[in-house]
RNA sequence: GGGCGUUUAGCUCAGUUGGUAGAGCGCCUCCCUUACAAGGAGGAUGUCGGGAGUUCGAGCCUCUCAACGCCCACCA
């Protein structure tokens, strides 16, 4: 059985899935994914965001992944050695919600097995789910190396990891402190700023009378939580308020407790809000620490970890053990008892949440790691300014840069135990603390119970995924730093940023030269797609109903060069579904109608017809678009380029002219060029096709076959822009054909009467394609009861007879003149007017001269042509 | 409060250095023409958010106003 029976013999409507899953084996199977870092071949390299290890495949996945799969096919088709490194990070939190969850369900909490049984019990679960995405990616046809697959838990990122965190300790660039931090009460957790989300919520504020010390009078701050209170250490006031001049300075005694506090001035009071006057509570708010740390204030703690009052000197008995929401119920009514409570007013504020969980985050005085950003920020923002490392579209460029300059802090131990142990040992009996490798002396040392920040272990993820801190290995050697890569803006801060920093401390280079942003996915309302609002897409469903080259070509076709967000409904698959059949069956055509051997299928420019010139030259053009967009992501121009080039051009036009005069060389030509063109979008369709092509090929599959050049000179563009008028003049005799009825069944007769010798080039096109049974070629025809078409400077007579209505035809004739006539008024202003000759290009003055004229002429011929029929 | 984005055909959106607008879907008419009805042919549809400015010329550049959206900051 020859090849291209297989094709021809199958249905007629293509079936994705059964192609997709025998292609994605066939590369599988011949390892064609897998890089090679012993070539001198230029390399292209891209990581992977990696995916949580406790994920399933979503739409953010799909888009993202078939974007760097485009870039890695369209790299290794230029014939580098290209690396797609794929690889799951292990999503400290995340996961530990899981895992804690599934034993909620039992009636357990983490504590209830201990830290070795959970993490023992949760790598079970990470190791049963972790191939389980990746997988998923397969369906997407995803060409990465899976046998470079890395997890951010495995041994070498955590080697990894603990010669960063103990280089940067040594360097002074982490280090271990009391700070407020956002605290987590349900995740019992540190968690940095960037994972604080605020929300906004009705609440009240509270106006309480602080009564002076040992004279009348009192002072009345505003608070939207009152709780707080029994962990204040001063009142401030703006030091320029006139109000409290006299009172700074003074003591007063706090309410409900008796305590005795200073009144101070501080900048950051803001006079109009309120009564002027605030409460201090440098353990409980992150600007009141600020302010205690500026006048060396004492700082107590009144709520502890779980979000509840701590039973201390400091919180009346009745308030202590109180939740956070209790507490401030309670406070308020014992301030009302104690007439102290001034007034209460409705007041609408930021709350913070945990990203994670939702939960109201606790601003907690906290002993914590941090890693101290300026100094590492620094390079990584001279690496953006300079170029070094470009943002696609540019205007992320400003956002990272903003957030980079004004960078604070980055809290990076986390109170949980999925993830990498801060290496930290404390002694036994000293507690003198050790940063290293390795514990000094097990017997005597116990290492720091916190884990780090899930984004410090993916931050080093170009790197430590190629060998590092091994800089001699042959992957890091050859494929790092990597080129592009590919994610949305909502990780901006959380990875980029930190790849680049951590990028450029450790290797001093950038982990990668383009920054590639693409927008988010989003329900066809605009929303966020998100489980809980139930409007989420499955990939995976998509993959089966349309196929998957059908989901990576309508993504493709959706991303625009701005990275805009894109909305998508199920149906809209369908659009890439039909490009596939359209491809699939045109294939089929052509394959059916190869009668010629492999060798007979040489190109030879002196079998060339006008058509044949056309398409090639249109080829030639789609080339060069497609190279020039691909180079420039603008990948979604790609799909749209290409999706014109086949259906408008290669299927609606060419194709036809084939069936009357058939180059089987050409047709075979602009296919094979096509399927290479679109393979990056497109790869299995492509792939399958091109199996059964009966050419001559320099390898055995597309994916490793070469990507088309532009010939940047074309020696046939002269004849083949002649085909445009041809294309013109039959949808003119459509259109006269449709407009007066004529049955399909009938053929008409044509007068030509200007550029006679192209004309007599196509008349099988026309005979074909319009239906035309005679032409005649004649100057100044007088022929009545007649159609007329005008294309440029030749006039088509189709004498009608009986079919023709005259005043129709002089209707329709009048609409036409009614389409050119805005054109040529506003062209006629524009060379009317000396300004425009003058200092308008010569080249755009030219080119409206020529339209002009062209305009007049086709519009005298009309005018010429109602003058006769009436 | 600071920054960014969006506003173009009924819907979803393109529009790359300024030379008067395109696609998909939808709509109307016709056609199962031996690759494809998941298709083909023909057709209709836009004061490019409002206003002002620069320019010979603005969807595109500048200013301004409006609406919607996002990010950062976090005023008790």
């Amino acid at each position: 059985m020859s090849q291209n029976e297989t094709l021809t013999t199958l249905e007629t409507v293509y079936d994705a899935r059964k192609t997709e899953k025998d292609i994605y084996k066939f590369w599988e199977d011949n390892e064609y994914f897998k890089a090679d870092n012993t070539t001198s071949k230029e390399t292209y390299s891209i990581v992977i965001p990696p995916p949580n290890v406790t994920g399933v495949l979503h739409m953010g996945h799909a888009l993202d992944g078939t974007l760097q799969d485009i870039l890695i096919r369209y790299n290794r088709m230029l014939s580098k050695e290209v690396l797609w490194m794929p690889g799951c990070d292990h999503a400290g939190i995340a996961t530990q919600n899981v895992i804690e969850k599934n034993l909620a369900k039992d009636g357990l909490t983490r504590h209830d097995l201990g830290r070795e049984k959970f993490l023992e019990k949760t790598w079970d679960w990470a190791n049963t789910h972790k191939n389980r995405i990746l997988e998923q990616f397969k369906l997407l046809g995803a060409s990465f190396d899976l046998s470079r697959k890395r997890f951010t838990l495995d041994k070498g990122c955590s080697d990894a990891v603990k010669k960063v965190f103990v280089d940067l300790y040594n360097k002074g660039l982490i280090y271990k402190g009391s700070y407020i931090v956002n605290w987590c009460p349900r995740c019992q957790s540190a968690i940095s700023d960037i994972e604080t989300n605020y929300e906004t919520e009705p609440g009240h504020l509270w106006e309480i009378s602080y009564p002076l010390k040992d004279e009348m009078g009192a002072i009345v701050i505003a608070t939207t939580r009152p709780e707080t209170m029994f962990g204040d250490v001063a009142i401030a006031v703006n030091p320029t308020d006139y109000k409290y001049k006299d009172l700074v300075g003074k003591y007063c005694v706090m309410p409900l407790t008796g305590r005795t506090i200073p009144i101070i001035a501080d900048e950051y009071v803001d006079k109009s809000f309120g009564t002027g006057a605030l409460k201090i509570t440098p353990a409980h708010d992150p600007n009141d620490f600020e302010v205690g740390i500026r006048h060396n204030l004492p700082q107590i703690k009144v709520i502890d970890e779980k979000g509840c009052m701590i039973a201390n000197e400091y919180v009346p008995p009745q308030i202590q053990g109180l939740t956070r929401e209790e507490a401030r119920e309670k406070t308020v009514k014992m301030l009302e008892e104690h007439q102290v409570l001034v007034r209460v007013t409705e007041h609408v504020h930021n709350v913070g949440k945990c990203q994670r969980c939702n939960t109201t985050i606790e601003p907690l005085l906290s002993r914590q790691w941090f890693v101290k950003m300026k100094p590492l920020a620094e390079p990584a923002i001279e690496a953006v300014k300079s170029g070094k490392i470009k943002f696609i579209p540019e205007r992320w460029e400003k956002n990272y840069l903003m957030w980079m300059e004004n960078i604070r802090d980055w809290c990076i131990s986390r109170q949980l135990w999925w993830g990498h142990q801060i290496p930290a040992y404390y002694h036994n009996k000293t507690g003198e603390m050790v940063v290293a490798l390795e514990n000094p002396d097990p017997n005597n040392y116990t290492q720091d119970t916190d884990v780090l920040d899930t984004w410090f272990s993916s931050g080093l993820w170009p790197f430590e995924t190629m060998g590092w801190p091994d800089t001699n290995s042959a992957d890091f050697k050859k494929f790092y730093p990597t080129n592009t890569l590919v994610t949305g803006f909502d990780i901006i801060f959380f990875w980029v940023a930190r790849m680049i920093t951590m990028g450029l401390e450790f290797t001093k280079k950038p982990p990668f030269s383009t920054v590639y942003i693409h927008g988010l996915i989003r329900d066809e309302h605009g929303q966020k797609m998100s489980k809980s609002k139930g409007n989420t897409i499955d990939p995976v469903d998509l993959i089966e109903k349309y196929g998957c080259d059908a989901l990576r070509f309508t993504l493709t076709y959706l991303c625009t060069y701005g990275g805009q967000d894109i909305k998508i409904s199920d149906e809209k698959f369908e659009f890439g579904r039909n490009f596939a059949n359209k491809i699939w069956n045109a294939s089929r055509y052509v394959l059916m109608n190869i009668s010629k051997s492999k060798d007979e299928l040489e190109l030879d420019s002196a079998k060339f017809t006008i058509a044949d010139k056309w398409i090639l030259n249109e080829l030639n053009d789609t080339v060069k678009l497609v190279n020039e967009n691909l180079e420039n992501y603008r990948i979604g121009e790609v799909a749209s380029v290409l999706y014109d080039f086949f259906r408008a051009k290669y299927c609606d036009r060419y194709i036809e002219l084939s069936k009357i005069e058939k180059n089987e060389a050409v047709l075979v030509y602009v296919l094979d060029n096509f399927l290479r063109l679109l393979h990056p979008i497109m790869p299995h369709i492509t792939e399958a096709i091109w199996q059964k092509m009966p050419i001559s090929k320099e390898t055995s599959a597309i994916l490793k076959a070469k990507y088309p050049v532009y010939k940047s000179e074309f020696e046939f563009k002269t004849d083949a822009e002649k085909m445009e008028t041809v294309f013109e003049t039959i949808k003119s005799l459509r259109n006269i054909r449709a407009e007066f009825n004529i049955p399909l069944g009938a053929t008409i007769d044509i007068i030509i009467d200007n550029n006679e010798e192209l004309y007599k080039q196509i008349i099988p096109y026309l005979n074909r394609l319009a239906k035309v049974n005679s032409v005649k070629f004649e100057k100044n025809n007088n022929a009545k009861k007649s159609a007329v078409c005008t294309v440029l400077d030749t006039k088509i007579t189709v004498p009608l007879e009986d079919l023709i209505d005259i005043n129709q035809e002089i209707a329709r004739q009048n609409k036409k003149i009614e389409k050119l006539m805005p054109e040529l008024k506003s062209i006629e202003g524009r060379l009317g007017n000396d300004k425009f000759v003058s200092s308008a290009p010569k080249e755009v003055v030219e080119k409206t001269k020529t339209r002009k004229a062209e305009l007049e002429a086709e519009i005298n011929l009309i005018k010429e042509t109602i003058a006769k029929l009436s």
